[in-house]
DNA sequence: GGAATTTGACCACT
DNA sequence: AGTGGTCAAATTCC
């Protein structure tokens, strides 16, 4: 079975047409839990758009849950074999909160969103952690201006992190790397707490990169973020 | 008409 | 046996 479940059902296709319904039948739902790799999870207020381009391939009702969670895989997987994938579940009605679970990083390039400001505007926080970072992406139009998207009165505490392939993201003194997980991938907060050996409250802002130094994801006030 | 989504089926895992 | 992840045909969207 393993040697069929491995990229199997794309290689029938070029077998026997006779042959091809049967087995791409025999093959159904074989890739199952196959999920060694590190998960993310983001809980946000609202559908995220994290600048890669999805395509939905699945939707189940889960136990003891109101709402169906959704599932997503990159839209590039065929073409560039992008082994990215994520699970989408609303958890909460009023205020709406979605429970995201990112699985394998992108392999691909084909980013949409160019580039992404965060700001770091947390009211709770002391002053050296009110920050707006500016994270570019590797993929800038000739006529992006990322400040332009920062308001007035913070754009003096805008600070130019290093482009993703020019140097390497150190972060400031007031933050504290607080995960990391098997795979390249770090997270960075200016406050966050244990709750337990896998789960992390995040008080302000944080910012995981991967290998990169590409923003792979952020979570902000009272987020959790899970390795 | 091609791309994206929906939905029932299949099956690994517990 | 129940649950959840994925496939793929059918349907919808642009």
């Amino acid at each position: 079975m393993d040697s069929l479940c491995s990229d199997g059902y794309r290689k029938s296709e070029d077998s026997g047409e006779s042959f091809k319904t049967s087995v791409r039948k025999d093959r159904r739902g074989c890739y199952k839990r196959r999920r060694t790799s590190e998960t993310r999870i983001k809980e946000t207020s609202s559908w995220i758009d994290d600048g890669h381009a999805w395509r939905k391939y699945g939707q189940k009702p889960i136990l003891n849950s109101p709402h169906p969670r959704s599932y997503f895989r990159c839209t590039h997987k065929f073409e560039q074999g992008c082994p990215a994938t994520k699970h989408v579940q609303k958890i909460r009605e009023d205020p709406p909160k979605y429970r995201t679970t990112y699985f394998d990083h992108h392999t691909c390039r084909n980013l949409y969103k160019s580039s992404e400001v965060i700001i770091m505007d947390h009211t709770a926080g002391n002053n050296s952690s009110n920050t707006i970072w500016n994270f570019q992406s590797q993929i800038e139009p000739d006529n992006y201006e990322p400040k332009d998207q920062v308001k007035e009165e913070n754009k003096e505490r805008v600070q130019d992190l290093p482009n993703n392939k020019s140097g390497s993201f150190i972060p400031p003194d007031h933050f504290t790397t607080f995960g990391q997980t098997s795979g390249p991938l770090t997270a960075f907060s200016s406050g966050s707490d244990v709750i337990s050996s896998d789960v992390y409250s995040c008080t302000a802002s944080t910012h995981s990169m991967d290998m990169d130094n590409m923003i792979v994801g952020t979570v902000f006030d009272d987020d959790f973020l899970e390795y």
